[in-house]
DNA sequence: ACCTGAACACCGTTCAAGT
DNA sequence: ACCTGAACACCGTTCAAGT
């Protein structure tokens, strides 16, 4: 019945890659409650305390996986566009990876330190496109990534509702579009 | 040592009310971690279990301080005022709630249901005066709750960056007027 | 290097028992 | 009506021990 003690003979293979993975089914598949360290080692088949020689702990493997979500808003980024589109661009690729993990959205807010490392890329990048078309970039990118986290957490409160989401996301292009016309008009 | 096992001679006293008011206590001053029906109980000099003659459980508990905050906001509004000074006393009063309670505001977010009670009346209400200013009431509702909510939550990670939230306040009043004036040009 | 069980200090909640 | 201790099924994390 109980399996030996140190490390089995055929190696179970568990590493960062298939931990990330696993977690963030794990975060989205439930209320965001469902990730938990045991839980996690539990649907890898391994021991909890194993997962700690691949990640240092629960707060830093928020923020890898928010490293990695949110990592993909500043890629796919495309040569000379108009600063207006790039705008357009960087948001709604914003807002679809929040509409994709809602649950890892809402679980950075309470862990800051996860998210500020990608965030201030993406508003440095923001606010520079901002500045070719408003004398006020910095108060249009709060306005603007403020409004995208707000939009966002109301997709991420819809879930359960299911069905919803994609009207949000439609919503959300349709005040973007309000937002940037009144911004240059 | 140990206690007697039934109810004390002298009736410790927790109520409703003490309660409350000190989960509210217990949710702010840390991390938005601090709030355990156990921690709540050991404040309150009193077995945990005897929260559950009080409230019906931790989710409740929730609900019933977001009904108390956010219900204030609706409160003390004033008579015969234009629309749009009631949209913009409405929504600063929403996002002072907002800075004043922050934690509760993110616990709020991971528990939606507690949410809906309140957050409808004052989203009704916005979307009649909005629409005495704009022929879009709905489309723009969502433009400044949402945006209410992502500086709120601005607001709730720049804490332990003490000092920074003041800043945050004035900031989002910069911002409300920026939206408001592009909104009924 | 990597996995293990045991342990410690926590959770929310149910239940039967006391006054 | 209200409070109790014991119990159950959970948490994150440390530590010493195994291979």
């Amino acid at each position: 019945m109980s399996r030996p003690r140190g490390r089995p003979a055929q190696g179970a293979g568990v590493n960062r890659e298939s931990i990330l993975a696993a977690a963030l089914e794990l975060l989205e598949e439930g209320d965001g409650k469902g990730l938990s360290m045991r839980a996690l080692a539990a649907r890898l088949g391994v021991t909890p305390m194993s997962l700690y020689h691949h990640v240092q702990d629960h707060a830093s493997l928020l923020r890898a996986l928010s490293d990695r979500i949110y990592g993909e808003v500043m890629d796919g980024q495309e040569e000379g566009v108009a600063p207006l589109e790039v705008i357009r661009g960087l948001l709604c690729r914003y807002h679809d990876a929040v509409g994709r993990h809602p649950q890892l959205t809402l679980a950075i807010f309470s862990e800051p330190a996860a998210f500020a490392g990608v965030s201030r890329q993406i508003t440095d990048h923001l606010t520079a496109q901002l500045a070719a078309i408003t004398s006020e970039p910095v108060l249009w990118r709060d306005i603007l990534v403020d409004h995208a986290h707000g939009s966002g957490l109301a997709l991420a409160s819809a879930r359960g509702r299911p069905g919803e989401a994609p009207m949000l996301s439609e919503r959300y292009r349709q005040a973007l579009d309000r937002l940037l016309a009144r911004l240059a008009p």
